[in-house]
DNA sequence: ACTTGGCACTCGGGACGGAAGAGTGCCAGG
DNA sequence: CCTGGCACTCTTCCGTCCCGAGTGCCAAGT
């Protein structure tokens, strides 16, 4: 039902429409691509691709715009992700190597994202609920008050504060420490429900209600509240143009937590690079955007995920390039640290 | 020169347009603002402030419009803050109230500050150079590499990876983790660059080099380029219609630590609400912003910044009263803390 | 069965022009 | 020094017109 060449005038649409944000002809799409035929036989050819709801025209007389729908054969029948050059690849990697630590790490991923896709980037910490604990510390900072840091095997460090319910020794508090550290070291955070439920009778009667106090904090704040954390960069390209409703309420959408949460989530598969387009999205706010998401982590499994956002205007070859690149590299500088 | 009643025109005139985003004609004022005279003297002693450059018409035949000199006379002169309610304020505190961490502070300030003046926020983290080390942890990554985090007295927990030119045991671990809590605990970290200087004396002769390495490391990373963490928000709530020169700029500015840093560090007062109006600011792209900043801290001395920032049409009594308010609050939190 | 040139048609966008309205500056009189 | 009156200046908003881009359809050619 759909020819070669029909394919070929939908890739030419989509090609010249995100370069130029221009409906595109029949006329201009003979010059550009060397396809050759007349103009009329292309009008013939979008006439189908429009009856079937890949493209669109703003308004008679005026040429074509992809759908959704036809965004969508492009990005799955079409040239797929653009590779990335060896000079680019190191580049990459050098920029990506100078960071000194996971925040760090984070942070030069999404202004490398943003930057090289001139779309605004999006990177996932990785998910505290697939890392394991590497050491919990417990700081004194009132006798009544405790820091609790827990650091984790991919580079997290997190850290809450403690109310006692009574005043804790200096002795109590290394018994404590040790006793976490035994138990928890090395357990996946997804485990550490179960752990923690056994510990109260490795601790003396008398600090088991200090010791329950700091157990809670772990569970509530750190376990069943999983805390993830998403940055975001790159908003400045965001240009009006591409939003007919304005780019508050994509701004909007990118400064909640949740909603980015639900963004990324929505992505299925995490070892390939996905691609949501425009009303896939599930979104509110974000029904005229599109999503090129990954899975990155050290290893094999993914630990969170990264990707950018833009209008569905967007080049997806390049994009999923970059994504799939820089999940890469972010991977590799993990699983070094 | 300016009698009251001309600076009375010039307050009518910024509210108004504030409000309207209109310029405001001579008739709209004498209808909105009980001055008991009519349009014409109206008239007169607009033409007077427009020579003195207070206020300016778009084209001739439309109102005024204040100029960044007229809002600035408006600060200076006329109505100041507007003090918050005893609800508002209770309001405040309980949201800052229930913030469990440093982060979750930052985090809510400005999502506070960015609701209650529809504005966007800046807030800056306590500083480093003015906090005091309460804990340094090392630990351990691999027998090459240790994870150094740094506690401060107001909340911040920085990490640091560190590779080590020679392995190094359990032992020379413990010893250093020591001499570092007994010689830096307490210190502010502006001294600490002279403290570290006499640290290799205490540690034996063969761990000295490893010491060396992590010396360099809280030296290099968190003294010397100091690390000062600002956070966005609220960045939905640029409009832009107020933007001439298109909402871009100014989101790409936003972006920036380093121009966030300038920003705020032009305000010079500390104690007091300051407010940079336009051009007043120096940083390239912001020129059309005004800025409403004040210090915050627990106890007397501020340890950082936080401001709101806008167009320069902004209600800047409502949002010198909502600074001022949050700081006071923020800095009444972390004080517990 | 597909392709092609020709042709009439539709519509958006820019140019032009006039009318309405808002707001001003100025002046002469209270 | 204030005020009412008045002429003047622009902007904004329509309505009209025209041009060009691009289409759909058809009849003819391969």
């Amino acid at each position: 039902m759909l020819d070669d060449r029909k394919l070929a005038v939908l890739r030419a649409i989509v090609e010249d429409y995100v370069s130029t944000n221009e409906p595109v002809g029949s006329k201009s799409i003979v010059d550009r691509h060397n396809l050759d035929v007349s103009p009329a036989t292309i009008r013939n050819d979008m006439a189908v691709l429009e009856e079937q709801g890949f493209i669109v025209q703003p308004h008679t007389s005026a040429g074509r715009v992809p759908t959704d729908k036809g965004y969508r054969l492009f990005v799955d029948r079409l040239p797929g992700v653009k590779p990335f050059s060896a000079a680019e690849r190191r580049a990459i990697e050098t920029f990506l190597a100078g960071a000194y630590d996971l925040d760090d790490v984070v942070m030069r991923t999404v202004r490398l994202l943003a930057q090289l896709t001139r779309q605004v980037a999006v990177v996932q910490y990785p998910s505290l609920t697939r890392s394991a604990v590497r050491h919990i510390e417990l700081v004194p900072l009132t006798d009544r008050r405790l820091l609790l840091i827990l650091i984790t095997d991919t580079g997290r460090v997190e850290q809450r504060s403690v109310d006692l319910p009574s005043r804790i020794s200096e002795d109590a508090i290394t018994q404590l420490r040790a006793v976490l550290n035994a138990c928890l070291d090395g357990r996946r955070l997804t485990e550490v429900a179960s752990v923690v439920a056994d510990l109260p009778e490795r601790i003396t009667p008398e600090e088991r209600t200090n010791a329950a106090a700091v157990f809670s904090v772990i569970l509530e704040s750190l376990v069943e509240r999983h805390e993830e954390r998403i940055v975001v960069g790159g908003a400045a390209n965001l240009t009006p143009a591409d939003f007919s409703r304005g780019l508050h309420e994509v701004l909007e959408a990118l400064e909640e937590q949740v909603v980015l949460m639900r963004l990324l989530g929505e992505s299925g598969d995490e070892a390939s690079v996905t691609v949501r387009i425009g009303a896939e999205n599930q979104v509110q706010g974000l029904r005229s955007t599109s999503v090129v998401a990954v899975g990155y982590g050290s290893g094999d499994q993914a630990l969170a995920k990264l990707g950018v956002l833009g209008p569905t205007r967007m080049d997806y070859p390049t994009a999923m390039g970059a994504v799939r690149a820089v999940a890469r590299y972010v991977g590799q500088i993990l699983a070094e640290s």
